[in-house]
DNA sequence: TATAGTCTATAACACTGTTATATTTGGTGT
DNA sequence: ACACCAAATATAACAGTGTTATAGACTATA
């Protein structure tokens, strides 16, 4: 077998494993064990954990990127933003293995690479640039980019709390339009 | 030694550890070592991990709370919501591994118990009496709910994003103030 | 003082990521 | 076709994790 399907196959399991049971399903010899081979291979195809890790870490934020990169024909800037957000949101909900992984961290033991760290700052550049046509064409990039990451933080806030569940009476098919309105709100003012 | 005297003991030396080194320094051999007692006494005064963790979760938020119910004498209303976003930024910032333990999730291995349940619903409405008063009389309890969840999925998110870097050009010193505009003008719309 | 009961210590179990040591496999050069 | 070398593999082990069973010490009551 070719060391680049074997990757592959690694890879496929890894990413059933995360969406079946989060980071906790994710051991190494778990992974090996799906993926019919020893635990060993998975060093030899991969830095150990930490480049399965990697490579999940990137495969979600490649979809975070791609929602941000939608290019609706015939819609308004502002309503560009908005249906991106959607999917954004839309990434959040059914791989939320993966974004807990991008935007949790609360495992020390993972920190992305250096090839991760692009996809992600490609990603928040693909929100800036849609976030920049919503604005007059003379505004200052700082500016842009403060509405950005106003944009992204409102998004990542609202995602971060219906996880949480903050509060129990909380009724959940609200958040998705709660968080909505409060992007149209930032994009006016 | 009293039972009482032995976890606060305990407590102490796993809160220490938390700040140190995060949930990976956080083992219970750790914490039974730095308390001078045998691994299984954080078995007899907690259940276990569970216990301990829950323990720190409500340190945690019980200091967010605390942020929540500022009463600044001589403010207005929307001058003391700021307020406590401040204090609730400070908290995120100088307790980041609490922060993290409560909102972070990424552990699989924990869920908090009802009673840290309780304390993070408290501090909830204590952000949702502070906005009320920042709105008219007559407004829907919807509302002044939507708004509370508004401020604090931006304040979250600002501390999510801050802790993720995504934007590797990001001017640290920048964010706090950015957060805190972003408040302001939800407030105002 | 004797005894009951709780707390504690040691060691073990099943798991984790990682690695050292053989062993088998695959491809190339003669 | 045979020999050889390099790469991938398998087995087992190491140090660590949370948790628990068994045996010991200590306290408090009768």
């Amino acid at each position: 077998m070719s060391a680049d399907s074997t990757r592959t196959k690694i890879l496929a399991a890894a990413s059933e494993l995360f969406l079946e049971g989060g980071l906790a399903a994710l051991s190494v010899r778990a992974i090996a064990k799906r993926a019919s081979m020893s635990t060993i291979g998975i060093y030899s195809q991969f830095e150990g954990k930490q480049g399965v890790l990697d490579a999940l870490y990137i495969e979600g934020f490649e979809m975070v990127a791609k929602a941000m990169e939608q290019t609706g024909e015939g819609l308004t800037p502002k309503q560009r933003v908005i249906s991106s957000c959607e999917a954004y949101l839309d990434v959040a909900e059914n791989f939320n293995a993966h974004y807990r992984l991008i935007f949790g961290a609360a495992d020390d033991t993972y920190s992305p690479s250096p090839e991760a760290h692009n996809v992600a700052a490609s990603a928040f550049k693909g929100l800036l640039m849609l976030t920049a046509e919503t604005m007059p064409d003379d505004t200052a990039q700082d500016d842009i980019r403060a509405r950005a990451i106003e944009v992204w933080a409102a998004l990542h806030g609202y995602v971060g709390l219906r996880q949480h569940q903050v509060s129990s009476e909380a009724d959940i098919d609200n958040w998705r339009e709660l968080a909505l309105a409060t992007i149209d709100k930032l994009l006016a003012g």
